[in-house]
RNA sequence: GCCGACGUAGCUCAAUCGGCAGAGCAACCGCCUUGUAAGUGGUAGGUUAUGGGUUCGAUUCCCAUCGUCGGCUCCA
């Protein structure tokens, strides 16, 4: 389906005139830096880019210059003119274009397109002229630079990128910019990008009092406040309660363990970069833990098995620490600790199926109950110029457990798209994508199958014959990490958290401080029953008050003067806004506790 | 890690050309006794991220470090 959508895109106007503005955009930029050597720009979600090798960095300034000189070249309405040409002309077109002439050489090989993407066949070259500017490019574009409507074009930013995106490449200078068919439609378009801020999960964390950072505790490293320790605390106890339906047993681990424990398992050549470095006690290298399975594997270990009580799982809240590079974090969504969701299943091979699908299902109950239904399932899978580096070298068994993944998927009927060379180093895996409202994308769940390193750790289990058998493992992470799924939380509901989970349940507010006796009786009825509900008796103003609540989203708020405190009642205002008037406390409790046993979304 | 921008009170933000660092909200102390999103008066709050340098004088200019942000790379 995702296919077809692309394809569309690749074939509409839109996408014309914003390759289209992206040549323009780099004829300006020449213009202003003659000695520029230009790459490549191709049109892109909402917008375009191109990137250059120029003499010093852009600033905001050249930028409104580049703009207001594309505003001009548009309005010449010059024709794009295409031509197909050999490779030898090509060199001579582009002789001091060093990025255009690697391109040639790559579209001459056949290997790659112009955006280094692997091509089956030999393409044709072509080159676009407009104007001044001429550009080795497969197209399409529009007719001419007058079908680009100068007042639906902005330039956006501009940043480092790496030629064709390899780190050891040079860096270039990127220029995003956004193009649409009408300045109505660039202005809606913007007014969306500034309204995704405010949904923005560190603007909310801050807000909400969720989470915050200290700089000396250092960077990457949240620390969670009150409102958030509800959350979490939540979280866990959903967790709990389905995991333990699902048969797993409930373990803990240390934070850290001697280095030959992470060679024993692999990760330490494989993922070392990611680690924290170790610390050294008595002549012993000691690594706080980056994931919890080595930890996992050796309590499975810890005790013969028989195939009688296979599967075994295993369930951990458990907290790691890897240490992300520092360009890498992104408030809660890329943290350098984190607490994790996180099972190791030991199963049969016969048995891998239906515990493998049984985490596919356990992820669309746990989406069906936050309403999450904006994702993708993404089969990861190895490549093999990657084996012995990226992936353990056993192509053998990369092939056959993506098979198993392909085949429990297919005949669970749950769709996903693959994509290869994205694997862990110890098998393929589902993983679950998601977008945090800027547009980053991450993985929320994963599920992974892991042939390696239960023989790595010997682990084993008596089958039927009597014989000693190597189980599989499956890794499992549905809840994500407690950062990067309550970061996801807040943006997904904008902060107005169900009331399950919601830091506050219920506000009382008297409206005079003769009513707070009343208030305080109410909260403690309340507090009984197990409801999170305060009472503000500051000496402000019943609006004021109320106004604080909103700002908090608590869900409830109950206003209380002299009407319902002659009646035992409540006046309900609900965080949207709405009412209920004169409502029996009985009755409120009973609605609260319903909604939260039931971990329902209705306000 | 790389390229660039930014860092002023708890929060959101001011401060002309280098010339005494300010406001609103929040906090605290009062007054007001209130009916569905900000009642009101006052008080306090700062080594302008940190460390150097230039200058008679630095929030402002320069250098370094730390942190944040936008990208790139990476992402179990």
């Amino acid at each position: 389906m995702a296919e077809t959508k692309k394809e569309r895109y690749e074939d509409s106007e839109l996408y014309r005139i914003r390759h289209s503005a992206a040549h323009v955009m780099a004829e300006a930029v020449i213009e202003l830096f003659p000695e520029a050597k230009y790459t490549i720009g191709p049109p892109i979600e909402n917008g375009f880019y191109y990137d250059f090798d120029l003499p010093r960095p852009l600033t905001p300034e050249d930028l409104e210059k580049i703009e207001k000189r594309m505003r001009q070249i548009i309005a010449g309405h010059h024709k794009f003119n295409r031509r197909v040409v050999s490779a030898d002309e090509a060199r001579q077109i582009f002789t001091d274009q060093p990025y255009k002439l690697e391109l040639i050489a790559g579209l001459e090989q056949g290997g790659f397109d112009e955006y280094g993407n692997p091509l089956d066949e030999k393409p044709e070259i072509s080159i676009y002229t407009s104007d001044t500017f001429t550009d080795l490019c497969r197209g399409p574009h529009v007719d001419n630079t007058g079908q680009i409507n100068p007042s639906a074009v902005k330039l956006l930013s501009s940043s480092g990128a790496y030629w064709r995106g390899d780190e050891h490449n040079p860096m270039l200078q990127r220029i995003y910019g956004t193009a649409w068919k009408t300045a109505k439609e660039l202005e809606e378009y913007l007014w969306q990008v500034e309204e995704a801020k405010k949904r923005d999960h560190r603007k909310l964390g801050k807000e909400l009092e969720i989470f915050t950072f200290d700089e000396e505790v250092g960077p990457g490293l949240p620390l969670w406040l009150p409102r958030g320790g509800v959350i979490i605390d939540e979280l866990e106890k959903l967790a709990k309660e389905m995991e333990d339906k699902a048969g797993y047993l409930r373990v803990r681990t240390p934070h850290l363990a001697k280095e030959d424990l992470f060679l024993h398992s692999g990760h330490l050549p494989y993922y070392a970069e990611s680690m924290y470095p170790p610390m050294e006690l008595e002549g012993v290298k000691y690594y706080v833990k980056p994931m919890n399975c080595p930890m996992h594997h050796k309590i499975f270990g810890s005790k013969p098995h028989s195939y009688r009580e296979m599967p075994v799982r295993l369930a951990e809240y458990g907290s790691c620490y890897r240490y992300e590079k520092s360009g890498e974090l992104f408030g809660l969504m890329r943290v350098r600790s984190m607490q994790m969701n996180d099972a190791h299943m030991y199963c049969s091979e016969d048995q891998f199926e239906q515990e493998f699908m049984g985490v596919i299902d356990l992820y669309h109950k746990y989406f069906e109950i936050f309403g999450i239904d904006r994702y993708i399932m993404r089969l990861s899978t190895h490549h093999k110029n990657g084996l012995g580096k990226k992936y353990v070298d056993n192509e053998r068994l990369w092939l056959k457990t993506e098979d198993m993944v392909r085949r429990a998927m297919d005949n669970g009927e749950v769709p996903y798209e693959e994509v290869p060379d994205e694997a862990a180093f110890y098998g393929p895996k589902i993983d679950v994508q998601i977008w945090s409202v800027i547009g980053k994308e991450f993985t929320l769940a994963t599920n992974q199958v892991d042939f390696a390193q239960p023989g790595r750790f010997n682990l084993t289990f008596i089958n039927r014959d009597g014989q000693e058998e190597t189980p599989l493992c499956i890794h499992r992470a549905p809840l994500s990490t407690h950062e990067r799924m309550i970061g996801f939380l807040l943006e997904h509901y904008g902060g107005n958290f169900p009331v399950w989970l919601s830091p506050d349940q219920v506000r009382v507010i008297p409206i005079t401080d003769s009513h707070n006796d009343y208030a305080l009786s109410l909260v403690s009825q309340m507090k009984e029953q197990g409801i999170r509900v305060e009472a503000d008796l500051s000496s402000e103003r019943m609006n004021s008050k109320i106004r604080q609540a909103q700002l908090f989203k608590v869900p409830y708020m109950l206003v209380v003067g002299e009407r319902e405190m002659s009646e035992g009642t409540v006046s309900l205002r609900r965080r949207d806004g709405s009412r209920t008037d004169a409502m029996p406390i009985d009755k409120f409790i009973r609605v609260v506790k319903d909604r939260i046993e039931k971990r329902s979304r209705d306000l």
